[in-house]
DNA sequence: CCTGGAGTTGTCCTA
DNA sequence: TTAGGACAACTCCAG
C-alpha cells in the first residue's frame, strides 16, 4: 500500500487535475492538503476579498472530497516543515501538485520540489492551470513575447485541445489526524462586509461546469458587443473560478470546441476564447518578466512625474466619492461585490493613473485587495497596460474620457444609477455630467468632480509626452 | 542583417 | 450630425 499527498493551492477542483489524477494512477492511498501560508507570497498575500472567496472554495472542495470518500486536510505555517511532517505522519513517499507561477511561488516551490526529493520522496508538479507553460511559447529568434497579437497567433495554432480529465468517483484517503478546521484559517471578515459577496458569487467547482455551459449557449453570440455594456450580463465572471483553479482553460477549450454553435456564435467565441488568451500572456510576461509585478516593464517610465501620492485623492477614488459617475459606481460595485465589470476597469484605472496621476502600483494593490479574481499577471499586466508602461502599452494620447465613456456604454444610465443611488434624481442626458445641474447635484449629495477632465487630461498628455519622447 | 507591416479597448477638432 | 484625420514615434516580430 503506498500514499500520496496532493498539495492542493489554487487548483481547487476534482475534475482535469492532473496532481491528483498522476497520484490515483500510481498510489493506493491519497491525502489531499491545504496549508494556509499567506506570507510565503509576499508581498502579494491573498487579499481580503480573495481569502473570503478561498474559505468558500475550499469548503466546497472539502465536500467534494467528502462525498468521494476522503476529505481535505487543513494545515497553516511554513509549507516544506508541515509537508514533511504530513510525510511522515501518512507513511506517504510522494507529493504532486498543480504549478503556480508567480515569483515568489516559483521560488518557494524550486526549493521546496529539490528539499523533498533529498529526502527520497518522489516530488512532482504538473501544469493543470494554463494552456501552454510560459517557456513553451517563444518568438522565432526564441525570445519572449511582448505583443500580444503574434504570441495568441502563435499559441493558437498550436493549441491542442483535449478532453478534460474526469473527476475521479472515489479517493481511498489516508487517515491523518490534527486538520484545522477551515473557520480557524480566518479567512471571513471580522465585520460583515461580505453581504454583496454572497449575492453575487457561487465560489466552489460544482456550478462551474453549468455556468460555463449557460454562457456558451445564451450569451456568447452577442459577447463581442455585449461585453463592453457594464449593466448588461455580456460576459462571462469566470475569472475568479479561473484564479482558484475551479476551472481549467482546458475545459474551457474543450467547451468551446464541442459546443454546437452558429456562425455568429462561433465568432463570439473565438473573441472570448482570445480573453483566455490574454491570461495565458499574463502569465507568460510575468514569468519572464519577473520585476514588473513592482516595477515598469518599460523603464523609460521610470522617470515619469506621477503626481506626488495624495492619500486624499486615493481615498476618494477608492470610496467611489470622485464625482465622476462611471467611476464611483465601479469602485462601488468593486466594493460591495467584489467584482468590477472588465471596461469600467479600464475606466477607473485609466482615471487614477492619467487624470489623477497617482502611481499605477496605488490602483494595483487597492485592486488586490478587494477583487475577488485579483490574479497577480493579470492585475499587473492590466495595469502596466493602462498606465501606458506594460507591454504593447496603449499609445500615451488614449486618455479615456469617462462621461463619452459612460454615455457610450451606458447609454441609459442603468449603470450609474444601480450603484450611485443618488443619481437617480438625474435625468439619461446629465446622468454622467450632474455638475451641469449644480441645483440639483447639491440637493443629490452626490460630490463635485475632485478634478478637471479637460484640464488633467491636458496635463497628462504633455507628462507623457515628455516621458516618451 | 535588413525590411516592412503592425500594434485590444480613444479623443477631439474640423470640415 | 457625422466622418475622417491628427495625435508620435517606437518596438516588436516574421520573412
Amino acid at each position: 500500500m503506498s500514499t500520496a499527498i496532493v498539495w492542493f493551492r489554487r487548483d481547487l477542483r476534482l475534475a482535469d487535475n492532473p496532481a491528483l489524477r498522476a497520484a490515483l494512477q500510481a498510489h493506493d492511498r491519497v491525502l489531499p492538503v491545504y496549508i494556509h501560508a499567506p506570507d510565503e507570497e509576499a508581498p502579494w498575500q491573498p487579499g481580503a476579498a480573495s481569502r473570503w472567496w478561498l474559505h468558500h472554495s475550499l469548503t466546497a472542495l472539502d465536500a467534494a472530497l467528502r462525498g468521494r470518500g476522503t476529505a481535505l486536510y487543513v494545515a497553516a505555517g511554513e509549507s516544506l516543515p508541515v509537508l514533511r511532517g504530513l510525510l511522515s505522519a501518512s507513511s506517504a513517499v510522494a507529493v504532486y501538485w498543480n504549478r503556480l507561477y508567480e515569483p515568489a511561488v516559483i521560488a518557494r516551490d524550486t526549493t521546496l520540489k529539490k528539499a523533498l526529493r533529498d529526502d527520497g520522496i518522489d516530488a512532482q508538479s504538473f501544469n493543470a492551470n494554463l494552456l501552454f507553460e510560459p517557456w513553451e511559447i517563444a518568438t522565432a529568434q526564441q525570445t519572449p513575447y511582448k505583443v500580444f497579437t503574434p504570441f495568441w497567433r502563435n499559441a493558437r495554432a498550436r493549441l491542442q485541445v483535449r478532453p478534460p480529465l474526469p473527476a475521479p468517483r472515489r479517493i481511498d484517503g489516508a487517515e491523518v489526524a490534527g486538520s484545522l478546521s477551515i473557520d480557524r484559517l480566518a479567512l471571513l471578515p471580522t465585520i460583515a462586509w461580505d453581504a454583496g459577496f454572497a449575492e453575487s458569487w457561487k465560489p466552489g467547482e460544482a456550478g462551474v461546469a453549468g455556468h460555463l455551459r449557460r454562457f456558451c449557449a445564451e450569451a456568447i453570440g452577442d459577447y463581442p458587443s455585449a461585453r463592453d455594456l457594464p449593466d448588461r450580463p455580456g460576459t462571462s465572471r469566470l475569472s475568479p473560478h479561473l484564479h482558484f483553479g475551479e476551472l481549467s482553460p482546458m475545459q474551457i477549450a474543450w467547451t468551446l470546441q464541442e459546443s454546437s454553435m452558429s456562425a455568429k456564435q462561433k465568432g463570439g467565441a473565438e473573441k472570448f476564447f482570445s480573453e483566455i488568451g490574454w491570461r495565458e500572456f499574463s502569465h507568460h510576461l510575468l514569468y519572464h518578466f519577473p520585476h514588473t509585478a513592482l516595477e515598469n516593464l518599460n523603464p523609460r517610465f521610470d522617470g515619469f512625474a506621477w503626481a506626488a501620492g495624495d492619500e486624499r485623492l486615493l481615498r476618494r477614488w477608492q470610496q467611489g466619492r470622485t464625482g465622476i459617475p462611471i467611476v464611483d459606481a465601479g469602485m462601488r460595485e468593486l466594493w460591495t461585490t467584489g467584482w468590477m465589470h472588465n471596461r469600467v476597469r479600464m475606466l477607473v484605472a485609466s482615471f487614477l493613473t492619467k487624470n489623477l496621476r497617482q502611481h499605477w502600483l496605488h490602483g494595483a494593490r487597492w485592486f488586490w485587495d478587494t477583487l475577488v479574481d485579483a490574479d497577480l499577471p493579470n492585475n499587473t499586466q492590466g495595469w502596466q497596460w493602462t498606465a501606458g508602461c506594460g507591454a504593447d502599452a496603449a499609445p500615451y494620447f488614449r486618455v479615456f474620457n469617462p462621461v463619452t465613456q459612460g454615455e457610450k456604454f451606458d447609454a441609459k444610465g442603468d449603470y450609474v444609477r444601480r450603484w450611485v443611488p443618488e443619481l437617480r434624481l438625474f435625468p439619461d442626458t446629465l446622468v454622467h455630467r450632474p455638475w451641469q445641474d449644480p441645483v440639483r447635484l447639491r440637493a443629490s449629495g452626490y460630490p463635485q468632480p475632485i478634478v478637471d477632465l479637460a484640464a488633467s487630461r491636458a496635463r497628462a498628455l504633455t507628462e507623457y509626452a515628455r516621458t516618451a519622447g
